[in-house]
DNA sequence: TTCTAGTGTTAGACCTTCTAACATCCCCAC
DNA sequence: GTGGGGATGTTAGAAGGTCTAACACTAGAA
């Protein structure tokens, strides 16, 4: 077991691997999951068909793959930004953090709606899915948990119980209401991505940048103190 | 052309139609999308095969005519419920329909996923999708519309020309600062169905439902004035 | 050097959509 | 009534998909 060299085989395996995985982004991006053929791959690979039956269980095994690393690529995003941004304040920081998560869906949106989309047939969430998932929320609750706490809408009182009581059993570091956040931090993010990925704000006429920021800055005056930037004739809500 | 009667033939037609289209949902609800075969199709209907190509142009043709089914579903459920909430207050006539959209989608996700999922493989937005897209969110800005007007979040003003813009090219009936607030509505509720639909939230142990109402609530809040039931802060209105 | 394990090949089973050619049958007009 | 024509259904088959099985080769280790 020399686990230096990766034993020319096993160097040779993993660059044949990740073609594959190339070639079916490829695939994925301009025809969506059902566009991803076996078949196809190793004939763009120059070998032929059940070839990649040595590399890839299958192709919901493949499937899953490109998933899988599309939760870590998105959560690497979502690290880097929040280590960026390290030194700004818990405002900017989810901000920036929301501006990231955005821009990372509309660069690449099949791998976007990989993840957050409708789940692909023969879909099974693959084990190691939910630590990912965790980690791409994780930055946006570091940084929620920074705000300055103000008279936030209190209405999750039972909603709180539950998260926390989650939170609890899952790991140390948050608590329920700032969970509570995250989670809605997150739907609508996520409504407004999906949304405009998925082309569902075409022909409107309107630049879904400008509702994504108008999402951001509500959010963020819901959250604490109502900040600089953009609407800066914020007559919005005095705080109880 | 005897309108009256539709002609027997025409009668056995929509019937095998509707019997197709029947079993097609069941099929996309076991088996998503993809698992809605023709050939399946024809064997469970006691025909065979590509006899059904008399009835539908293919696979896709299919599809789509339960895409615009399902749209034509929801349009109908919200309406009802409009017509069924005329009197209330628009504030409850918000929630009602809020409840009711979430509502349809839990009883039949593979539907909603099929209108506001990831776009199907050969989709092609049918041409009367637009309409009915329309007829979903009117009864949602009607009640908007008429909720009292509060100093509401202003940070709109780029998007809300952009939504005057088109709201007058459309048709009559709504300006740009409620589009903008339907748009929200709209983006925030499909986040929370669409996340909860797609089992985003399965295995973190809360209720669904407490997030959506804290969402519903959350948006009443911010629209206009906090009504009864959960937060009861109300800021004075002055109209604008 | 031998021999095992990894890699690649083709053949084929079974599925899909969809077209083509052929058979049938109902319904309407004459 | 008796055609005739259009709607319906059938099978055959092409093209393409996943995936298994059986076989060939070859590179790395004993």
């Amino acid at each position: 077991m020399i686990e230096q060299q990766p034993s020319r085989r096993a160097r040779y395996r993993a660059a044949t691997r990740e073609e594959a995985k190339e070639i079916a982004l490829r695939q994925l991006a301009s025809g969506g999951p059902e566009a991803i053929s076996l078949n196809a791959i190793g004939k763009e690979m120059g070998t032929s068909g059940p070839a990649l039956y040595r590399y890839f269980a299958g192709r919901d095994a493949l499937l899953t793959e490109l998933i899988v690393d599309a939760y870590g690529d998105l959560a690497a995003a979502m690290e880097a930004t929040a280590r960026h941004d390290d030194h700004a304040t818990p405002h900017d920081q989810v901000r920036a953090l929301a501006t990231s998560v955005r821009a990372w869906a509309l660069a690449q949106p099949h791998r976007y709606l990989l993840l957050y989309g409708t789940p692909v047939p023969g879909y099974l969430a693959p084990a190691g899915t939910t630590p990912l998932a965790s980690r791409i929320l994780a930055p946006f609750l570091a940084a929620i948990a920074a705000l300055p706490r103000t008279a936030t809408s209190s209405s999750g009182s039972a909603l709180d119980a539950q998260l926390t009581a989650w939170a609890e059993r899952t790991g140390p570091g948050t608590d329920g209401p700032v969970l509570r956040r995250g989670l809605v931090l997150w739907t609508r993010l996520h409504g407004a991505i999906s949304l405009e990925v998925e082309g569902h704000f075409d022909g409107m006429g309107f630049d879904p940048a400008l509702l994504y920021d108008t999402e951001v800055d509500a959010l963020l005056a819901e959250m604490g103190t109502t900040d600089r930037s953009t609407s800066d004739n914020a007559a919005g809500s005095p705080p109880a």
